[in-house]
DNA sequence: TTTTTATTACGAAATTTATCGTAATTTACC
DNA sequence: GGTAAATTACGATAAATTTCGTAATAAAAA
């Protein structure tokens, strides 16, 4: 029973997640200069962040060099997942199917997007 | 320019939320025995988070009686559309249809929510 | 080698969230 | 009216998150 614990990003956290994901690896200045096109924020609170993800072990850097190189240590795909099953259980009643009705919805998906969709859909149907 | 600030709730507020509009309206008692259900609380901690809430805007409520009654002000629907919004920019590289995929590969939908999907998919199509 | 620059380390403060104990208040019952 | 029970009000605390200033360190430049 290997019952690693989940760690839940918070929204900062999740920011720098977003371009580790991008980039596969990034040194702190790198994702400073990121979020830095969106939001103020000081160098060091981004280092900090960064700091503290290590110790939680949220990603891995290789501290070889002066510069440290930070990567990812949870997949998106399952950071995905743990958070949409949150949101499913705390917003749609725990129906996913509320979920998506409403992503759908409020989006306007182009007619090819709703093609990937309808794939996936064929396949639970045959199920 | 009505630009009303939206107010992201805290888990613990959605929590309360969820029940209120589950009920339309409630006490604090009535919220908090609800929750009781499934974690630990004490009842004054479920009180002073409803009266927070109360301050935020986030509830309504009617003080003509000892025993207060409160309702949701913000709705279901546009909490959903909120966090939905915030989730697929922060975690689905604002791609809607990758969270769609990603819920529905998650879970196992019965035939009649794939059903209900399909309808909706139909509909998206004819657009 | 000395100086400048860039980076990390560390600590501390401010904010937000979650929690609950105690006091004050209101209602209901005797 | 007086007492008990339930409820709200209030304040305080603890934990988590976010922020950044300053110091230490390493690398690069002069």
């Amino acid at each position: 029973m290997s019952t690693v614990k989940y760690i839940k990003p918070t929204e900062s956290e999740l920011e720098i997640l977003q371009v580790l994901w991008e980039r596969g690896t990034a040194s702190v200045r790198d994702v400073h200069e990121e979020l830095a096109k969106t939001k103020e924020v000081g160098y060091t609170t981004t280092l900090k962040l960064m700091q503290i993800m290590f110790e939680k072990g949220l990603v891995k850097r290789d501290a070889t060099f002066k510069t440290h190189i930070y990567e990812p240590s949870v997949s998106r795909d399952k950071t995905q997942k743990h958070l949409l099953n949150k949101m499913i259980d705390s917003l749609f009643g725990g129906s996913p199917t509320q979920l998506v009705l409403q992503a759908l919805g409020n989006h306007k998906a182009s007619s090819q997007e709703l093609e990937e969709i309808q794939q996936l859909l064929n396949n639970l149907k045959k199920q």
